[in-house]
DNA sequence: AATAAGAATGATAACGATTCGCAAAGATAG
DNA sequence: CTATCTTTGCGAATCGTTATCATTCTTATT
């Protein structure tokens, strides 16, 4: 009978047995993060949140996408120009195209690019913690 | 007769070329960043300049690193954490393994992961403008 | 439900890296 | 040497992000 949607429930109970605590704020903040296809900044988050839940503040939203990196439920991504941007970690791992013109992200992923780097780091005697990889694009005419 | 060395003269009549006019401050930070062989951000730029030609400001600094980056005389690198990082562009192109542990920088290049990016764009419509590519590694025990 | 203990919050100040505005100093061409 | 147009140093301003701190919430326990 609750106006709660069946998402929120399994969003708090993911979070309360993380040991996170259940807040009005981080329930907004992660259904916002669900909704989200795109690779939205901190403020467009803060804005996206509250609308709705309006009490929520860009400390916070700043604070809770720290603490779900940390806990792995979102990736960070520092792209040129700007502040950082994030998105969900439930899809397996991408890389990133940028379109130089628009702003718009396209993900994509090689095995043979993930296997050269673990190569090329393992012949230098080191082995890869994380990467970063970005194509700066513009669209072929 | 001149207390300029042989060097300074030489980078003298290349900016005089390019068009950009000589001042101390910029000889300066030009023979700062011929010698690094490492990848100096603002700050530290400045330190080294400032012990050849004390009057170099900061705002200095900034300012003709930008005019030289636009001149593609540097490249700017913003690996994670801190600031941006220089170096001069004589070299050939190439990517960075960062040691995550002690902040060393090393390059390396690879043809075939150069091609496998242009292949991906161009399987997706895109051409590729630049990349980032940086390995976060730690050393192999 | 009432409570106690600790964690999360909002507002705002502080921060680090970088850029900007402006008056003064400097470089270059003629 | 001079006029013109850049570049400079200084300090203020900006941007994205984090820290501070008193107050409010969550949660586990009654």
């Amino acid at each position: 009978m609750s106006g709660e949607s069946d998402r929120t429930e399994k969003m708090a109970a993911a979070l309360k047995k993380a040991g996170i605590r259940v807040t009005r704020q981080r329930i907004a903040l992660l259904g916002v993060l669900g909704d989200a296809d795109d690779h939205p900044d901190a403020v467009e988050l803060h804005a996206r949140a509250k609308a709705i839940e309006p009490s929520v503040s860009l400390a916070t939203v700043y604070r809770t996408l720290s603490v779900l990196e940390e806990g792995g439920v979102v990736h960070r991504h520092a792209f040129e120009g700007g502040g950082a941007r994030f998105e969900t970690s439930h899809e397996e791992h991408h890389d990133h195209i940028l379109d130089v013109d628009t702003g718009e992200v396209i993900e994509f992923q090689s095995d043979k690019i993930e296997q050269l780097q673990d190569e090329i780091a393992r012949e230098l005697g080191y082995e890869v913690v994380h990467h970063r990889l970005e194509l700066y694009c513009r669209k072929k005419p």
